[in-house]
DNA sequence: ACACTAGCATTTGTCAGACAACTTCTCCCC
DNA sequence: GGGGAGAAGTTGTCTGACAAATGCTAGTGT
């Protein structure tokens, strides 16, 4: 079939890998690469593919793991809530991360997305949330400075700033969220504690309040694989 | 920071595809390699990952490019129309790709999704969609036997099996549809001609008809960028 | 007996150089 | 002008080597 050695190799590797029980070792590099018939330099581009996939992962002078795969956290996508009443929801033991809040100039997309003008004053609230140890979802939201102040925030912050605003009794209508994939940026891979160019699912989406005012405006960042969303929709036009 | 040439090597690579025009080639590896200070060997990892991405393409014997912005195609989802009639609204030039249809027997997952017995006769329609002459989505249709013939298909096929079973009058109702990242495998990859492990959107959907019935599961993937699907989403409980 | 440390084997990270396979362009010949 | 051979350039892969990090082991001192 494919005559290419890189071809042939990344078929090999995946079927080792999906064989081989989650936290278990590998071989290492020149073993392998004696075992599939090519050479470690040819070997470690597959392998960095993989990496990437979040598969495996590498550690120098320990060795090439199998991770295993996470818990999933499903959810609907009809209705809007905080990714910690969806958690406790689906009784996972997921928690939040620390929480950094700070002020920062408006930049040409966030002001675009809240309506307001470039260089505005805005708070902004990143936060991971945490399964199993392990960092899953990584949320930025950003609000103008007149929706929340940051000293207000940090004195009766759950963890989730929709809450917050809900509790405050905000009158908070709909949300418009955009769906794609993306690949890590290095800031979100380091948050996430994966590698840049990791495979994630993006959502972006604006919360708008009664008034048709764009009260915050955020993005999220999931790994796959731990999350399973989905939507039930109807037939022809609405 | 980084004081492994790796990371900063990404962080290099990554500033310069985005500043060079797509469609203009990258200097030639052992240049590339000398001028950011790292060896050929570890370069090619680099490259790996953004390839993988799908922001450049290597060509052995050509040299590397780096690949254009493609076309959006923007849609909700709050209804669940076919990627023709799709393409079609947004006026972008997307014609379908050859059509395949077989007979396969269920295998688990079918099986399970279409509420049939294993090994129960289906109809497998697939089909790549393609806009600005390169495919964008991968789509996979998997049906009973009892609901579409597969002589009856290819008579009057426009490209859409949604459309398809509307035109017959069948009474659907709504569309279960879940949202994830994923991986190419090795056949999805080949579809779309991009490289095992790229990263896809995937949606997974069961068509349900007015009885209960699920009449159609399909899997459906799709080139990051290309698309940009959105959700109004109301805010708490429905 | 226990804690600590130094050293050694193992493994991944990176480098250097070489050759093969493929693409593209040039130049010569007809 | 057209066609084909050839050369130059580029990516694909291989070999061998050394550096850096990890984990284990044996030894040492108390």
């Amino acid at each position: 079939m494919s005559h290419f050695p890189f071809q042939r190799l990344q078929a090999d590797l995946a079927a080792l890998i999906a064989k081989s029980p989650p936290g278990s070792r590998l071989p290492s590099e020149p073993d392998l690469a004696a075992d599939l018939g090519v050479s470690r330099a040819t070997l470690r581009e597959a392998m960095r593919t993989f990496e990437a996939q979040g598969l495996i992962r590498r550690r120098q002078g320990a060795g090439t793991f199998v991770v295993g795969k996470p818990p999933v956290i499903e959810a609907g996508l009809e209705a809007l809530e905080s990714m910690l009443t969806l958690a406790q929801r689906t009784g996972l033991k997921v928690g939040p991360g620390p929480v950094n809040v700070e002020r920062i100039s408006a930049d040409e997309e966030s002001a675009s997305a809240l309506e307001v003008f470039p260089a505005s004053r805005l708070i902004r609230v990143s936060r991971t949330m945490r399964a199993d140890l392990r960092p899953v979802a990584y949320l930025v939201d950003t609000l103008p400075e007149e929706v929340l102040r940051p000293e207000e925030l940090r004195e009766k912050f759950s963890g989730s700033v929709l809450d917050y605003l809900l509790g405050r009794g905000d009158p908070l209508t709909i949300s418009r969220t955009e769906i794609t994939a993306s690949n890590a940026s290095a800031e979100v891979a380091k948050m996430l504690e994966i590698q840049r160019g990791d495979v994630l699912l993006q959502f972006s989406a604006k919360l708008i309040s009664a008034s048709g005012k764009v009260v915050d405006y955020s993005h999220s960042y999931f790994l796959p694989g731990h999350f399973k969303f989905h939507i039930v929709r109807k037939v022809g036009k609405a």
